[in-house]
DNA sequence: GGTTGCATGTAAATGGTTACATGATTGT
DNA sequence: ACAATCATGTAACCATTTACATGCAACC
């Protein structure tokens, strides 16, 4: 799914600039499903346009920059109907916060508190914004409930377990024989 | 966080060759927190390497290819310990599944239940490998354990709203008029 | 006076993946 | 006979990010 499908997606809800776009990609109702930067969002709308997916009108504004607003096009709610069709590739996920939490034993403690307590917070914060947040279609409703199962989950565990992972005494690794132990 | 600092940190929990350091990043420990493919790996190995932080020693097996076994070096501990230290990049998420279920009024009826199915199953047979499995350092406890309870909290909601979002009549949007819903 | 928000875009660099190349062994 | 597992590596390709370029308005 790539970022031209995402925007095609998005201009399937309602017209929107590429800056609109963005905002709904980080905090909007695509929030953490797909990120994309701005170089990558404009050439997609233009990539868009060329194809017949999407149209653009400008849009001078008072007091701001130049907008172009884009639609969807009936070419382009054809194509977005067939590549919701395709087998959806695997989720990618990548976390650096996990991979630093795997080796606790070698952080220091007041770092490792700081790490998990920050991120508590995010999910906090996250699930608030959530939670006041108007709900336009079944899918929508769908995917944003999974979202805060999943957040409450994940801010539950690390509220449960955070102390016991920092009383955990860190462990001097010198002189410590290595072992491969990487199966299971 | 790179390829090349993730393989210094599995290479840090045992010896292991290019070929496993595939298997821990898919099946082992490391699963759902970093994949790579060999096109990465077997380059961040000889760059590692070529910097001091891992050492290499060639094994010819009997009835099996060559294998070249890493190892983490002192100088390779220093530069993990180091990188454990700065901020973590916050994660990134990419998932087709939630983008496609987004727009569930789009998709045929038996198409939604299948996915949905197909993704219950996947958390289920996670679960169920993630159980059976042997725990070597706190730090692996501790993800490990967030990783469980996430799955379980995404399966949980899943099966209980299935239904719900399969009985929604889909909605014929032929003559709708679009209009920008985007905030919030 | 500095930062944030609005707004669009490009070029270069990055950091990967995919496909290819090779080949023995074991299981179906 | 065919697929899968073990095992390493390269080169071409790809999508996307980062940095740059520009500029006005509002707020603190």
């Amino acid at each position: 799914m790539d970022v031209k499908t995402v925007c095609l997606g998005i201009l399937n809800f309602g017209d929107a600039s590429g800056y609109e776009i963005k905002k709904a990609l980080e905090e909007g109702p695509f929030a953490h499903i797909h990120a994309a930067s701005y170089g990558s969002i404009y050439p997609a709308l233009n990539a868009l346009s060329a194809q017949g997916y999407a149209e653009c009108r400008q849009m001078t504004q008072d007091k701001r920059p130049d907008k172009k607003i884009y639609s969807i096009t009936d070419a382009g709610r054809r194509a977005l109907q067939e590549s919701l069709l395709v087998t959806p590739a695997p989720d990618s996920f990548r976390s650096d916060f996990l991979f630093i939490l795997f080796f606790a034993e070698l952080l220091p403690p007041d770092r490792l508190a700081e790490l998990i307590d920050q991120r508590i917070a995010w999910y906090r914060e996250n699930l608030e914004r959530m939670e006041q947040c108007n709900l336009e279609s079944p899918g929508h409703s769908f995917v944003h409930g999974m979202g805060q199962a999943i957040y409450r989950a994940a801010a539950e565990y690390l509220e449960r377990n955070r102390d016991q992972v920092l009383e955990n005494p860190t462990v001097d690794d010198s002189g410590k024989e290595t072992t491969t132990a990487l199966a299971g």
